[in-house]
This record gives structure tokens, C-alpha cells and sequence, in this order.
DNA sequence: AATTTGCGTAAGTAAATGCTTACCCATACT
DNA sequence: AGTATGGGTAAGCATTTACTTACGCAAATT
């Protein structure tokens, strides 16, 4: 499988670090050397990241002179956030009727 | 950094497996053998997917003599589904409302 | 023109991930 | 009692991940 098509919103922000970053520039945007200075690891490990953000379509990077300022770009982060947002009915209100809602599934298949 | 304290929501969703799993039991808790059915991959790497998921709290395992039956708990779903609710403010039609807030904080520190 | 600054990229590495096969142990069935 | 079924776990393996250092290059500063 090549590396592109592994890449999805998902495992993009499964990593700590890139998430922290997203926080970061998400109250305004910040060069890469600024996002840097706000972690312990190096300038290059800081550069793969947005790069990942970046190709996810997760973060926007706008190249003025020789700094690159990364912002935030939520189309792709509402991918997730749909995705998750199904099972909403599962921890709102709605838990009871979403238990009669399994055990009426649950009684036409007689299993268990 | 010992594998268990690197094992978080975000990480358990990023792989697609896992959420297809998520996906087949919201529906209708199953037990280990009807939900490796319903993939290609073998019975012990379903199984360490459950253990993965039951690790990080999104499901719930039920023993019934030798059956585990695995069904959602989303109370940690939730905590992914919270984080990037965060930036729902960014995609919604309060995106104008964002970048003013964004232009606010930029105008504060005179940078760019 | 020379140096500094911002940043990409390559190569190397240790650790983590996702799978496999092999084996084992209970529970259920005959 | 013997066999079939459900499923955990270990060991091994290839690949991916998240870093590092080293290097290079273009824009800005002096």
C-alpha cells in the first residue's frame, strides 16, 4: 500500500504532537519555526508533521517570502469529526432508546 | 514510553479495521467469531483489535461460558468526538464570526 | 558580497504496529 | 470420555512511525 493512501484525517491526528499543533495554530496562524519553539522536539520532526497535516488537508500553508505560515483547514477534520459524531446517540440521552433499539435487533436474530 | 499509556481514543480509531469494527457492532453486539466474519484478516488479529478497543474503553466485553460478546461503550468515544467538536466552530457558518476572532488575536501581537 | 535565517529533504535508527502461524485452554456437544 | 468450538496469547516478521543529525537552498539582513 503506498505511503499517500495510508495517510487518512484519522491517523493524522492520532499522534499527540499533531494535535497539539492543531491547537496551536488553531487560535491563529504561526510559521513553522514559531509552532517549533512551542515543543521539545526538532525543527525538521516539527516540518514532517505539518507536511502530514498539510497532505491530509488538515491545515493550510501560506508560503510568504521564506516563511510558511500554517493554518487551520477544517474540511477534512469534519471528515472525523462526522464519522464520530454517528454514535453521538450513544452517549446522549438517548441510551435507552438506543438499548431498545439493540435488543429489538437483538430478539428477531434469537442468538445468545 | 510503555505501550499502554500510548494507547488513547485517537490512537484506537486511526486504524481503519478498528473503526469498521466500531461501525459492525454499534448496530448489534456480536461475539469474536461473527465479527472476524466479516473481515479478512484472522481470528487472533480481531482479537487483539477488540483487546485494543476494550483497552481504551470504547467497547464493552460480556462472557457468556466460552462466547465474549463486544458491544459499544462510547463514554471514550466521546472524548475524540469533544476534541474535534472543539473546531466545529471552524466549518460551520460561524466561520466569518472565526476569522474575525482570528484577526482579533492577530492584531494583539503585531506579528506578520 | 557575505552571512544569517527559515525551512525542506535525505539517511539512519529505535520502537511501535498489524499481521501471521502455532499452541493452549475452557466450554459445549455427542 | 472424546471431540468440536470459541477465543486468548506468544513468537516472529515486515512495515510504518517518529524522531534524529547532516546537508542544502533560497530569502532576508548586514
Amino acid at each position: 500500500m503506498p505511503i499517500e493512501s495510508r495517510r487518512d484525517v484519522f491517523q493524522a491526528i492520532a499522534d499527540p504532537t499533531r494535535r497539539q499543533i492543531i491547537e496551536l495554530i488553531a487560535g491563529k496562524e504561526m510559521n513553522l519555526n514559531t509552532i517549533t519553539e512551542n515543543f521539545n522536539i526538532s525543527r525538521p520532526a516539527i516540518s514532517q508533521h505539518i507536511k502530514i497535516l498539510n497532505e491530509c488537508g488538515i491545515i493550510e500553508i501560506e508560503q510568504i517570502g521564506r516563511e510558511r505560515y500554517c493554518k487551520i483547514q477544517p474540511k477534512n477534520l469534519k471528515i472525523a469529526a462526522d464519522w464520530i459524531q454517528q454514535y453521538s446517540v450513544l452517549w446522549e440521552q438517548k441510551i435507552d432508546s438506543f438499548e431498545k433499539y439493540l435488543n429489538k435487533l437483538q430478539t428477531k436474530n434469537k442468538k445468545r
